[in-house]
DNA sequence: TCAATTCATACTAAATTACTCGGATTTCAT
DNA sequence: ATGAAATCCGAGTAATTTAGTATGAATTGA
C-alpha cells in the first residue's frame, strides 16, 4: 500500500511552487535543491503536472514554473492523480475505467477495496496547497519560539 | 497507491475461510478453486498469516486451514498488516519503526501521508471478516430476489 | 550571443511482483 | 503398512516497475 516516490516528491514540489506563489516562475533547479531532489527526475513528474494543467511553464532564462491556479484551488488528490493515475488500491475499484472481474457484484473483498478508495480520495481531494502552506506557517511559528527570551520571535527573514 | 497481490489475494482466502468457520478445516486446494487463485501462491500467503497467528493448520490428509480466532474477533487490517507489513503510503510514516528523513518535523507533506495512513488504518481497523460475511449473506438474499414470483426465494443450498 | 532554462526521448540498474517448481514431511483412511 | 492428501519449505524466474541518469534539442531573457 505504497505510494511511488512520484507522487512523494510531486507533491513536494507542488508545495514548495505554493510558497512561491505570486511572484516569478520557480525553476526547477532551485525546487530541487529545497525540497533536496533530482532535478532531471524533477523534470520527469513536472511534465506529468503540465500535462494535468497544474502548472505553467515559462520557458528560456529567468523562466520556470507556476501553479495554473492559485494554491485554494488546487487539491493534494489533483496532483496525485495526475502523477500516479487514478485511485485504487486495486484494479478493480480505480476510479475511471475499473477492470472489473466476472465476480465484480458479490465479492465482497472488493467493497472493502471501494470503501478504502473512497477514504484515501476524501482525504486528499480535503486538502489544498493552500491549507499545506497555512500548516506550514503555523509550525515556522512554533519553530521560532525564543526559549532564551522566554517568548515568541517574529519572522523575518 | 496499490495493494499487491498478496493482501487482494490474502483477504479473499481469509473471507473463505472464514464463511466456512466452525467446520473441518478447510484445504488449500478448495479455496484456491473457489477464490479462483493459485494453490501454490496462497501458500506462501498463508504461510505469513499463520506465522502472524491468524490461521491455524492441520496437517496430514484431511488437514487444512482454520481460522486461529472467530471471524469477528479478525479485522481486515490485521490480514493487510500480516500480509503487506505496516501501513504506510510514505516509508516516513509507517506505523512501526517509521524511516524518518531529517526534515520530519517540519514536513508538511508528511503529515498529508499520516493523514492518509490514518484514514486506511481506520477502514481496515473497522472492518471484521464477520462483517464481510454478514455482507455477503445479505447480497445473496438480494441476488436470489425471485423476479418471476415477484417476491423473494429463500436461500436452499 | 550566451547562459539559463524547459522539453523530449532513450536508456538502465536494481528492486519487486507474482508466480512456478521440486520435493520433504505429516497424517488420516483403508 | 501403505498411499493419498495435505502442509511446509526454499529456490528459481520472467515480467514489470521504480527511480532514476544521460544526452541533447529548443526557447528566451540579458
Amino acid at each position: 500500500m505504497r505510494l511511488s516516490t512520484r507522487g512523494h516528491y510531486g507533491l513536494k514540489a507542488m508545495f514548495d511552487l505554493a510558497q512561491h506563489y505570486g511572484t516569478e516562475p520557480i525553476p526547477l533547479k532551485s525546487v530541487a535543491e529545497r525540497q533536496n531532489l533530482s532535478e532531471h527526475y524533477l523534470e520527469q513528474l513536472i511534465a506529468r503536472l503540465r500535462k494535468a494543467g497544474l502548472v505553467k511553464s515559462v520557458r528560456g532564462a529567468q523562466g520556470g514554473y507556476i501553479l495554473a491556479r492559485e494554491p485554494g484551488k488546487i487539491t493534494v488528490g489533483e496532483i496525485i492523480r495526475a502523477l500516479e493515475g487514478p485511485i485504487a488500491p486495486v484494479e478493480c475499484v480505480k476510479e475511471v475505467d475499473p477492470k472489473e472481474c466476472d465476480q465484480a457484484d458479490y465479492c465482497i473483498s472488493r467493497m472493502v477495496w471501494a470503501r478504502v478508495r473512497d477514504s484515501i480520495a476524501g482525504v486528499l481531494d480535503s486538502i489544498s496547497l493552500a491549507d499545506m502552506c497555512r500548516e506550514a506557517a503555523k509550525i515556522h511559528q512554533t519553530k521560532s519560539f525564543d526559549h532564551n527570551r522566554g517568548g515568541w520571535t517574529l519572522y523575518d527573514p
